[in-house]
DNA sequence: TTTAATTTTCAGAAAGTTTTGAAAATTAAA
DNA sequence: TTTAATTTTCAAAACTTTCTGAAAATTAAA
């Protein structure tokens, strides 16, 4: 297997496993392709490498650089925009964390805090969703505390936080 | 807000929090459904309930007990299936965690393994391709061990791991 | 200023995923 | 055995997401 075969795998699998993590294949692959790369990119390399339009890959980078994962870099005497990535592979799951904390966990800590607050408790039913609200807001703060201390780089924190949700 | 449009929004956002996390809406909203439920359900009720077709409830409830996460239960008299699901937030996380695991982290560690073999490393590509895979395959190992204890239930092990896998 | 290079946007097309509904298969009661 | 209830399957339809490519906007050199 030489390297671009290697590179073509790699980005292959980086893409695949991105989607199943809701961050789409082109975004997943944009950044093992810079990730790989020793030096930083233009929108025409990454369209070239990996055979996308100009629209799709403008469009992903923009994504990853919200997500502030990818960053733009200007060399002098070039008129175009370069872009690489974060490398650290720790850094990189801090910030995904952190995002993904934002976007995802804080709806569903909303949700329950408000079913936690209703005065149901009549019916069976009605007593069984109570519980399992409680049980889950519990659950998800916890995680949520954990998620945020990781993302802060609180090592303690975090440790202090796992230990709790593990008893 | 009553037990029902409680029991309706609390549905809606896990089959969201679903979606995003590579588990289809159906899936999700079929397992709040009997989260919520104090007794089990038949696929006539999913249906029902969730307003879905029978094929849909068929092959999402088929999933979750592939997942481990939802059980058959027969009832005397009855012909029909009647269906529940685990209460245990923990255990149900333990349960995705493994699940996981074995469908998308274990394609990655072996495509890993595969690249921290290669003998490549002559240009300053073919360097950074081995860097970035030796740097990755570290970090999946540790990130599935740590799974890994975690779906086993073993708490020390599975604090020791993240300890490392922080420092 | 023009002009040319570059980036961004976005409507429509393509691709991928989920859902339906009805027919086939299975199961168990009569 | 039938017969009827129930579950499973799967092709086609509906829906969702992603991608393309060309036009519009922006930027900076001439």
């Amino acid at each position: 297997m030489d390297l671009e075969q290697a590179k073509y795998r790699f980005i292959q699998e980086w893409g695949v496993l991105g989607s199943q993590w809701g961050i789409n294949r082109a975004m997943a692959q944009i950044q093992a392709l810079l990730l790989l790369s020793p030096k930083s990119l233009t929108t025409d390399e990454i369209m070239e490498e990996l055979k996308m339009s100009r629209g799709n890959a403008n469009m992903n980078v923009r994504a990853l650089i919200d997500w502030g994962l990818v960053f733009k870099e200007y060399k002098p005497g070039e008129r175009k925009e370069f872009f690489y990535t974060e490398k650290d592979v720790w850094k990189i799951t801090k910030q995904v964390a952190a995002e993904r904390r934002k976007r995802e966990i804080l709806p569903v800590k909303q949700m329950l805090n408000e079913m936690v607050e209703l005065d149901l408790g009549k019916s069976e039913e009605e007593k069984e969703f109570m519980k399992i609200s409680k049980e889950f807001k519990g659950f998800v703060d916890k995680m949520d505390g954990a998620l945020e201390s990781m993302s802060r780089g609180d090592k303690t924190w975090f440790m202090k936080v796992m230990m709790k949700l593990l008893s």
